[in-house]
DNA sequence: GTTAGCACTCAAAGCTAACGAGTGCTAAAC
DNA sequence: GTTTAGCACTCGTTAGCTTTGAGTGCTAAC
């Protein structure tokens, strides 16, 4: 059986009232929403194939008919008008996003706190990583006789700190040699290349000081590996709640997300142009097959990016959000641009 | 009308069948669950008597008794046994929260990991605290023309950072003034000093460069301001969906515990001898009228100190969890002296 | 190919009856 | 005066039943 115009035209009905409503469509109801007029015992013929072919699907015998993973795919990559998003919004949201200007972190707290509210779904923001970040600046600072903080800078801007507990006495000597080991073993190295490779051949290298100084070089590589990890931010969690066909799966969402790791994957899943969108069972995890991520990546300056994404039930205004999170993540680039390059 | 030795053992019995079981108890169940011999007509004199005084309640006509919160206080304070924490647990919760030493962070997350998973309620737990914290460096680290991190670490060992653009181009200069500028009026104070009067007579004594230079200071005062709050983790969020009776508060629970400040303030309430328990309607936040909190401080050195908490339902294994609460807090104190001090 | 008509399906909502855990009260026993 | 057995009563819970109504698939006529 083959799609036909007035196939698609049903589907992008039942598709529409559904995301509206929540509820299945039945025949009669799409009477009064599409452009044509015909009669009802025509849709359900028309609606019986769309079935058979996978577009859409009936809970029970007696229901209307729900859109499949297949039906929203199918209306998303072919069917749905964007709707842009209007002045008066996007002026407001670039106002509220703008508020974070300066800090990234703050800006993407910001940019999450808008999309939650705007879209009433979790949202979730990554901080921006440089390709290749290096090493810029490495510090220690004695806290106690036997603590030092560790404190590690890199060319992206991303600073990352650890206290660490040597097994020996920090003097005057400990702190001189760990900034000369920095210079010529860190500084200005790219993070990748600091592994524990690295980290072996330079412990053996320190001969009579390895047990002394080797804790600070771990706690540094440390640092390092999860410098390169990408920060994710997580906002609006809470707004899970009010979708009640979410219901079941909220507590198990969260549990998904609380672990950095799914959502680092999550959000760097492969795109084109930008844009990832995941419907229901499409989501590697099964945790989500309810529910349907939107995917944006920023740009700043061409060199360095991150994501912003939402999460929320299949029954997203897809027409509508899709286009928010376009506008949001170009504005979030554009700030970051600002702040970041001169 | 007054206690007596009966009423009480009645009581207790009453709240730990109902801590146990989550079911209202009724006559003939305590029959089976006191030490003397009594029928239940007498025990439902007694009850009858105990919800008069204020001690229990009844859901419905025909139903059990209930603790209320005079009921659960009365318990805590005069009837209940602490059950001490056995070897084989205090060893393995030993282990656990230690594999976490090094860095107080990543030890108060274990802790509170240890936490929630031990007592099946979401944890929350603060960062040690120094009552005089002063600056003890300050770092400015340009990223890009306009931007640079700027980077404070107190006294205490809590470094914070913050990206920060300025108005005009960074040069040397602006470095070494910003260096100047730390040394003569940042180094050394405590965070309290550094508040917006002392912000403003420091940028009207930088004359010429004030436009320059303000916006770093004004960022260093903000991680001064940042610096103080102390730190609040929250672990085992989830948990809270375990229990039945919090299902309708759940969601405002999280709601509550997403913004910083009221954790804080739940946090450091007063307490005695380092242990406070509040009981539902005892809570200051209404969200929590259906929970109860059990907060435990630890203390670092006596100089410094934080607290862990559990969060969950009134009907809470008090005897078992206060004694937890308290070994735990007493590992996590231990640990942070012997990584903070020497 | 389209439509009116009709019998059929099935979840949801409402209704009633039975159940049973638990109570309060009374009057007798200790 | 306290304790206890006995009993009528309360009330939430559960199970089973019917009703309702939205929606369907099929058939036969247009």
């Amino acid at each position: 059986m083959e799609m036909t115009p007035r196939k698609e035209k049903i589907l992008a009905a039942v598709v529409e009232s559904f995301i509206r409503t929540g509820e299945p469509v039945g025949s009669k109801t799409l009477m009064g929403e599409l452009d044509f007029r015909v009669s009802s015992a025509t849709i359900r013929n028309e609606m019986a194939d769309l079935v058979e072919m996978g577009y859409l699907e009936q809970p029970h015998t007696s229901a209307g008919r729900v859109p499949s993973t297949l039906g929203y795919r199918y209306y998303i990559d072919k069917l749905m008008n964007k709707l842009e998003v209007n002045k008066n919004e996007s002026e407001s949201i670039e106002k509220s996003v703008a508020s974070g200007r300066g800090d990234p972190e703050q800006l993407l707290e910001k940019a999450g706190e808008v999309i939650a509210r705007l879209t009433n779904c979790a949202a979730i923001t990554t901080l921006p990583t440089g390709e290749q970040a290096c090493v810029r600046r490495a510090e220690f600072v004695p806290v106690s006789n036997r603590t030092a903080m560790v404190v590690l800078l890199t060319s992206a801007g991303t600073l990352k700190s650890k206290a660490c507990r040597g097994d020996m006495p920090i003097t005057q000597q400990t702190v001189e040699r760990f900034y000369a080991v920095c210079a010529a073993h860190f500084i200005g190295k790219p993070l990748e290349e600091i592994g524990t490779v690295m980290l072996q051949t330079l412990v053996a290298s320190l001969g009579e000081y390895a047990l002394e100084m080797s804790p600070y070089f771990v706690a540094l590589a440390d640092l390092a590996s999860e410098a390169l990890k990408s920060d994710v931010l997580l906002e609006g969690q809470s707004n899970l709640f009010n979708h009640r066909e979410l219901s079941g799966s909220v507590v198990d969402i969260m549990e998904l997300l609380r672990k950095g790791e799914p959502l680092t994957k999550l959000i760097a899943s492969g795109d084109k142009d930008g844009l990832n969108v995941k419907i229901g069972t499409e989501n590697e995890y099964k945790q989500l097959s309810n529910s349907s991520v939107i995917i944006s990546r920023y740009d700043v300056n061409g060199s360095r990016s991150g994501a912003l994404g939402i999460i929320g039930p299949t029954r997203l205004n897809y027409a509508k959000l899709i286009p928010y999170m376009q506008f949001i993540s170009g504005v979030v680039g554009k700030i970051l641009s600002e702040t970041l390059e001169d």
